[in-house]
DNA sequence: ACGCTATGTTCACAGTGTTTACATCGACAA
DNA sequence: TTGTCGATGTAAACACTGTGAACATAGCGT
């Protein structure tokens, strides 16, 4: 176990610092992690974040992942509240797939900055996305694709239906989360952002299970 | 007829200055348009911007606003090209709200420097949203109210299916948009995107319709 | 012709990310 | 035990940013 030294050598900076900016983007945002602020809090030198991190960027992203982190706890939570009394296949596979929903919103209204933070976790900042290695797909979107394909074995939906179906469902949670948080509906009474984000939900589902 | 007088005083600055930001937010998006650099471009002096601005905010507002501009006119073209060959009024109605989608994500992949620079008109900054104003509802949700409007008048929308369904219509295609531009799918083939696209927004047009 | 005001310039300041040279700790080897 | 060395933190500096204060110029109205 690494013994507290309090001075000099810090016992685990880089998680220090990620902890740290975890602490300023809760409330900030984005903006409020920068480097001499997140060394700042963690009682250490400007300077000595870059024997942690190549970059600010690359501080900023490593605090991404876990804000993403605390995005997936969110939806596992939320979909867990939602399948509770779902009797059957049918009803716990679009349960699923609403809470998968309904959790998005949840931690985006709940946790802003956070929320903005783990934005930045989709774009890799570099040149070439191509194409995404099943290993670094994130967490959220992985639960999506899960309860879609659940939709899709529990016959909620068709082959067809199910195919592309992750664009329309992810574009619709993740537009309205942003515009709850950072557009025309920011500041609204939480209520009624939640309702509005449940129809949102209910909607696109909707939406998906149509027929084509 | 301002003259030019080539010297000191520059013509209309204001202008000049708008124009150099939108210059360097169509390449390098929001982060691209700082003062210096701004009026670096105009040829004049950084402190000269505040002759014509608060704040370096608010000449990033004044850029964002005409770039707005452009997304609205983006937005009729695609209504007109959409609704050219609408026989009825039905038809003509949902192609109206089709083309408004297709319009968003249009401008979004062609000029994502100026969308990103768009998206900060939503959010005014200051404290209190509230209300807003019908006057300075933006040019693009306009649209899209008016088309949703169309649609209950021509029988495609009822009243109940109506109610609300701006959000989950602009949440999804403003979602598809972020996800193309700075997300997962940013860089991907233009033409699957637009594939992609399309297929939100007759999904989303499909859930805004379905039985409530 | 004389100011007056609008507009642009210069200089300075605080703050940022980042690099370079130096200081210190902890561990491992002789 | 002692010496050395790599890992880790510090201090000082650089280039850059937005911003304000004091000054300069241009053009307009009296």
């Amino acid at each position: 176990m690494p013994q507290i030294t309090s001075s000099y050598h810090h016992g685990d900076l880089h998680a220090a610092l990620v902890g740290a900016g975890l602490a300023l983007a809760r409330k900030g945002g984005v903006d409020a992690v920068g480097v001499r602020d997140v060394t700042r809090q963690a009682g250490v030198s400007p300077a000595a974040a870059y024997r942690h991190f190549e970059d600010h960027r690359a501080l900023v992203l490593a605090v991404a992942l876990a804000a993403q982190d605390h995005l997936a706890e969110a939806i596992v939570a939320r979909i867990a509240t939602e399948t509770a009394d779902a009797p059957g296949d049918r009803d716990a596979a679009v349960a699923r797939l609403r809470g998968v929903g309904l959790g998005y919103i949840d931690f985006a209204l709940a946790e802003p900055g956070w929320f903005e933070l783990a934005l930045l976790t989709f774009d890799p900042g570099g040149e070439a996305p191509s194409v995404m290695v099943a290993e670094q797909i994130p967490a959220p979107f992985l639960l999506l694709l899960q309860a879609l394909d659940a939709c899709l074995d529990a016959g909620i939906l068709t082959a067809a239906q199910r195919e592309h179906a992750e664009w329309p469902c992810w574009s619709a949670v993740h537009g309205f989360a942003d515009i709850a948080t950072r557009g025309p509906l920011r500041g609204q009474d939480p209520a009624v952002l939640a309702a509005l984000g449940a129809d949102v939900v209910e909607r696109i589902i909707a939406g998906v299970r149509a027929d084509r």
